[in-house]
DNA sequence: CATTACCTTTACGTTAACGTTAATCTCTGC
DNA sequence: GCAGAGATTAACGTTAACGTAAAGGTAATG
């Protein structure tokens, strides 16, 4: 038995300190030590003196916490149901392998349909909200570029006329 | 000259109180209320007894601020400025309207612009990042149904085919 | 070896977005 | 005309997601 999972007893695993994670990430040394008092992840190891220390799985990690939160403005609590589910999988992989009874397997594949479908529908109702909102911009940009045509052809027909004529916003 | 912008002197413009809006919507009123401290929204009217009015497009308005709450994430702030944003073009295009001088309507039309591209660019991020998310569920999905396919067969079939599914890939 | 920068835990402070309660007023039905 | 349901403002309470400060331990450097 060994006692990491990870770094397989490479030299130097490159291990990183909370400071430089947190800066790497734009994030603030604090958000990750409460992102770990939540359950959403933890450090791949900790030093001699009790440092954090940090591999780049735990990098790509929280990076995808700080996007979940930042872009797709999920809620921690959201984000720690969503990294749930990740390990419940892998969790029901181990379950379904260890049985032989199919109505037991059938049980196990059919609660995995239902949660990813489930998902998938909040996902797609947020996204849905976000495209409509996406295409009304989209209309009023067409409209509004419409409208700069024409006051550039007033403001340009006569070449000496307006000051600076600085458009390429398109 | 009247008091009233909205109902155009119809005899009873239906409208409703606080807690019938709340019902209809899934929001409390005290929710509602606070979106009209922050400004989010203001009823129609008020009743004698100064009771809170609110009208079709009042309760529009409040599901809109819903879904860009629960579905898209956004927080109270993000959606004020959005709406603020509404209320800004509306003003520029009076500005616009109230100008002849090219210059100044060609700024007016380019900040315009700026901006919409500002918020088009904030949303797509987002709609990017639940698309991956959204992927990578219907991936497992997919992979998932294959699954219960075989499962399905094993069950139901006949019982001598359970030994088959064992290997399976997961 | 002492300074300095970074780390630790603990704990209290802060803001957003409401929940809840209190005291008071308004409308509706009998 | 009054009981009870529902509305009002004002104020305090609560949870999430951190910020910030205190009281120390640790690692690199002159």
């Amino acid at each position: 038995m060994h006692t990491d999972d990870r770094a397989t007893e490479a030299p130097t695993a490159t291990l990183a300190r909370i400071q430089e994670v947190a800066a790497e990430l734009g994030l603030t040394t604090r958000s990750i030590r409460y992102y770990e008092e939540l359950g959403l992840l933890r450090p791949a190891a900790r030093s001699e003196g009790d440092y954090r220390l940090y591999d780049a799985d735990d990098i790509e990690r929280l990076g995808y916490i700080k996007g979940l939160r930042d872009d797709a403005g999920f809620s921690l609590a959201e984000i720690a149901q969503l990294l749930e589910d990740e390990g419940a999988r892998t969790r029901n992989r181990a379950r379904f392998r260890s049985t032989d009874d199919p109505d037991e397997r059938r049980a196990i594949v059919k609660d995995a349909l239902i949660r990813i479908d489930r998902q998938v529908g909040t996902l797609r109702t947020k996204i849905g909200r976000l495209e409509a909102m996406v295409a009304e911009a989209e209309a009023r940009r067409a409209h509004l570029r419409e409208h700069l045509a024409e006051v550039e052809a007033a403001a340009t027909g006569d070449p000496a006329a307006t000051a600076s004529t600085e458009s390429s916003v398109l």
